[in-house]
DNA sequence: ATGCCTATGCGACATAGA
């Protein structure tokens, strides 16, 4: 069972390039970010003509989620719970195939100090006590996103670049601590403890022939589904196609 | 010290991303 996490920038821009990629990395599960379209708009029969079952949670012009799955979905959550002021579309969760999977676009923050940045901060205490009540499910759980989070110096190519920026301030990477602290597994920094993988390469100053990445895709899993887990990796030769994401596919497998 | 790119929206530049 492979599930993966891929911000997509932008579903209309990136259609021929993610149905290559669904059709050669043969996921199983894959939640999207970043798809950039209200739902009605989103190209739902493609992909059922493909074979996926789509779940869509979308707005306009920014944000958005999905979730395709070759077996069928019955979605548990739409939107994170605990601020119902909140409408940007970057939650979504699912039961598939026995297992709850979730797509998470959780926010940039930037800039940062400032109203977006505490607004990140915001929206990750409240993934926290989702987290939380996901974990007492003590079923498989699998939370893929775009967590805009660099965990540790080693995931990012230079520890001093973007010293500034919201995606590696303290607060940032205690509230990301905080999760794993509950008992959630970063399954790539599991299967790669020493760092040094990259999922998102800037479009600017040459970064991805550079290699100037960093790591903020990740995929948590609850104490059951880490005891599945068997491999994790990043399909970081998709960076380098035409009219590429800036981010990567990131997934692991479950046995 | 700054901008470098890319996608979207009723668009001819602004906003957001990270």
């Amino acid at each position: 069972m492979k599930i993966a996490s891929f911000n997509i920038n932008g579903t209309n821009a990136r259609l021929p390039r993610l149905l290559e990629w669904l059709e050669s990395h043969k996921p199983d599960i894959a939640c999207l970010q970043e798809i950039k379209t209200i739902s009605e708009n989103f190209p739902v029969e493609v992909f059922q003509d493909a074979g996926w079952h789509c779940l869509v949670h979308g707005q306009k012009g920014f944000n958005g989620v999905a979730i395709l799955s070759r077996e069928p979905s019955q979605e548990t959550q739409r939107g994170l719970p605990g601020d119902d002021t909140d409408e940007q579309a970057r939650y979504l969760e699912a039961d598939i195939a026995g297992i709850r999977v979730a797509s998470i676009y959780l926010p940039n923050g930037n800039p940062q100090p400032g109203p977006k940045f505490d607004y990140k901060l915001a929206w990750m205490a409240r993934l926290a006590a989702h987290a939380q009540s996901l974990l007492a499910l003590g079923s498989p759980v699998v939370l893929a996103g775009d967590y805009n989070v660099i965990p540790h110096d080693d995931d990012i190519w230079d520890p001093r670049a973007m010293r500034e920026d919201a995606l590696r301030q303290p607060e940032s990477r205690a509230h990301y601590q905080a999760l794993l602290w509950q008992g959630w597994t970063d399954a790539v920094r599991s299967v790669h403890p020493r760092g040094g993988i990259w999922t998102f390469w800037d479009y600017q100053a040459g970064a991805w022939p550079r290699d100037h990445g960093f790591r903020i895709d990740h995929l948590l899993l609850s104490p059951a589904a880490a005891d599945r887990l068997a491999d994790a990796d990043v399909d970081r030769e998709i960076r380098g196609a035409e009219k590429a994401s800036d981010h990567a596919p990131t997934w692991v497998s479950l046995r």
